[in-house]
DNA sequence: TTAGGGTTAG
């Protein structure tokens, strides 16, 4: 059998080995398919297809006639082989000698320069793609789109996006996905109501986008929705778009919902599983997260970093440091130790109490990206370290841009310590400098700092020059901090705005309460708290938990119920004796309830936070340092009673509430006794 | 023949 030259073409794209295509290539050489002015770029697109880049490369670089067909063969296989360089290199080659880009090249080209980031050759392409007539091409087109979405210049997408002649569903992909990218879940969904109304229909990476954008604004009815919409649709759903639905349940706090898709699923992957993991841990589920770690190893899975990473989040929230070593040590034995894993091991340790362990991690990291360093910066931050922090900013700024989240991170880092000057000239140079335009966040973190060392005033017409609306975390650090320096008339002010949010955050309510009644104006005090009963809130439980051997104990107020009880009391009550005679007075204006004095004093002595020191001393060898974990603020006489304790037992004990950490030794605490 | 997507740290 002899093959006819044009039979030679088709045998070519069935080739799986480099040796065939060899053969074939000589014999095409010998049939003189070339000298008829035949193309090399099935070739060339053969050798690339089993991956022989060398070859395909070399024909490319011999063959005297090389025409747009041949360009585009070599550079789609450096596109095909991820190798980004190599196509912009050849870009610029082909265009230097003269050669006319078509559709594919100016594509792929722009492609490679997405990957790159490098928005100043994307734009050097675009010119050209408009001088050569391309850019009504819908590919050339959703490729410039994804190139400015990906480099964070939505607006520019958009003015490309509106000029468009025609658009088909990957244009409007690419823009949703990109709002959705930029932290615009609102813009995204904006979008895709206007890409419905001009007829579009939605494919599967829609939907996926907008499952993301779901999470994003917390748009829990937009996200059963887009379920909905698939099912109906029969959008084929694989393991990854499943994945995608449970991460959409669980971020948005549908936990139920997001478990039983879980267990519907025909199959899983360990995504799926740090999904679900990730979804507990963040939603404060520590222990169902941890459980799912072990559980997930039970049906044969080996829990990669992304898993590892969430249930180390969920051991920082809870403060079991034991837990939170064998995952340390698990994953040095298991995986490679990336930035994202050191990062959260700094996290989990600086949550943990070990700041020194933290930093350890920290300065063994070869290169950091800014999440390493912004994640640094706020554990010094809620360790009450600002000029720690302070001094890593400044290294940090030397070697790499800081973000919106680095300066939050600072400036809250500022507000802790009370450094006051240095909050004021910081939150200048990210507006004035860095040109960051001040988010809520930063808002929040300067009135907290000036109002909490008395600057209410100053806080005030920080919030009056607020370009946008002041939102609830605004006013609740100007109220918070009326509230310590007793600057009533401002406060009532405060009050009243928190008030007009109807917070869903019980604690917020309990704030503006306690408020109205340290300025004594019970009548308001107790219509608050009316209103809270009305609308079916209840205060939530101060507890505070402690661990001993590994196990983490919890006790709410006056915890009765535990076995241990009147050993405790019997301990707290010989330590208040020793304090006493050291000159201890307690703090009754903590207590925010019109009550008789001795009641009063008898409800301080049995704060959860007590009673885990108790059992801590009692259950662990003399010297042992405590760490103790409590869910609402420690109180101003806790905090005073101690750092008496802390003497008197000569115990190290570290106090997290839900702001920061106070390290007590010797009789004070690492916060200065400004919190 | 080329374009859009899917877990994790702040």
């Amino acid at each position: 059998m002899r093959l006819l030259p044009h039979e030679l073409k088709p045998l070519l794209l069935t080739c799986k080995h480099n040796a065939l295509i060899s053969q074939i290539h000589a014999l095409m050489v010998v049939s003189g398919l070339f000298s008829h002015g035949n193309s090399i770029a099935p070739l060339i697109s053969s050798y690339a297809k089993v991956g022989d880049l060398k070859s395909a490369h070399k024909l490319f670089d011999k063959s005297p006639l090389r025409r747009v067909d041949s360009w585009n063969a070599v550079i789609i296989a450096y596109s095909k082989a991820e190798f980004p360089v190599e196509v912009v290199n050849i870009y610029n080659q082909m265009v230097l000698e003269g050669v006319k880009p078509d559709s594919s090249t100016f594509t792929v080209a722009l492609k490679a320069c997405t990957i790159l980031q490098d928005l100043e050759k994307g734009e050097e392409i675009w010119e050209k793609v408009v001088e050569c007539g391309y850019e009504n091409d819908v590919f050339v087109g959703s490729s410039v789109l994804n190139l400015y979405a990906k480099c964070g210049k939505m607006d520019k997408a958009g003015v490309v996006f509106e000029k468009m002649q025609r658009r088909d569903v990957v244009c409007w992909t690419t823009m949703i996905t990109g709002f959705v990218q930029s932290g615009k879940g609102r813009e995204a969904v904006d979008l895709y109501r206007r890409m419905q109304r001009e007829g579009m229909v939605g494919d599967g990476v829609v939907m996926l986008g907008l499952m993301q954008a779901s999470a994003n604004i917390a748009d829990t009815k937009l996200g059963s929705s887009v379920h909905g919409y698939m099912i109906r649709r029969a959008l084929p759903m694989d393991v990854n778009i499943l994945t995608s639905l449970v991460d959409m349940y669980a971020k948005n706090g549908e936990l139920e919902i997001a478990t039983r898709v879980f267990q519907k699923m025909p199959f899983r992957n360990t995504v799926t599983w740090s999904a679900l993991i990730s979804g507990y841990a963040q939603n404060g589920f520590a222990v169902n997260a941890l459980q799912l770690l072990i559980e997930m190893q039970l049906v044969g899975f080996t829990p990669d970093v992304a898993s590892l990473v969430s249930a180390l989040l969920a051991c920082s929230d809870v403060g079991t440091l034991r837990l939170g070593r064998s995952i340390h040590g698990y994953a040095a034995r298991n995986v490679i130790m990336d930035q994202v894993l050191s990062t959260g091991l700094i996290d989990m340790y600086a949550k943990c109490g070990l700041i020194s362990c933290a930093r350890s991690i920290y300065d063994r990291i070869s290169s950091k990206d800014l999440i390493c360093w912004n994640t640094i910066i706020a554990c010094y931050g809620i360790h009450g370290q600002g000029r720690e922090a302070l001094t890593l900013f400044q290294q940090m700024k030397d070697e790499i841009e800081p973000d919106h989240a680095t300066f939050a991170a600072l400036l809250s880092a500022l507000s802790h310590s009370g450094l006051v000057e240095e909050g004021r000239h910081w939150f200048d140079v990210m507006v004035n400098e860095y040109k960051i335009k001040p988010s809520e966040k930063h808002y929040a973190c300067s009135v907290d700092l000036l109002a909490r060392a008395g600057e209410v005033e100053e806080a005030k017409d920080l919030i009056t020059s607020m370009e946008t609306k002041p939102g609830l975390a605004v006013w609740v650090a100007l109220l918070s901090g009326c509230h310590k320096h007793k600057k009533f008339s401002i406060g009532e002010l405060a009050a009243n705005r928190v008030l007009e949010f109807i917070p869903e955050n019980t604690g917020t309510f309990v704030l503006v309460a306690n408020f109205f009644a340290a300025a004594k104006i019970w009548d308001k005090a107790a219509s608050v708290r009316k209103l809270m009963k009305m609308t079916g809130m209840t205060k939530v439980p101060g507890y505070s938990a402690v661990e001993v051997n590994g196990r983490l104990h919890a006790f709410l107020m006056d915890d009765t119920s535990h076995p241990q009880y009147e050993q405790i009391m019997g301990l707290l009550c010989n330590l208040e004796n020793e304090m006493k005679a050291m000159g201890y007075v307690p703090k009754t204006d903590f207590v925010l309830q019109n009550l008789e004095e001795d009641v009063k004093v008898k409800m301080l002595g049995i704060h959860s936070e007590r009673l885990a020191i108790a059992f801590g001393l009692l259950n662990t060898a003399p010297g042992t340092r405590l760490l103790i974990t409590k869910n609402l603020r420690v109180c101003g006489d806790c905090h005073e009673v101690t750092k008496f304790i802390s003497v008197i037992v000569k115990r190290e004990i570290i106090v997290r509430d839900v702001k920061r950490f106070h390290h007590f030794k010797d009789g004070t605490c690492s916060c200065g006794d400004y919190w």
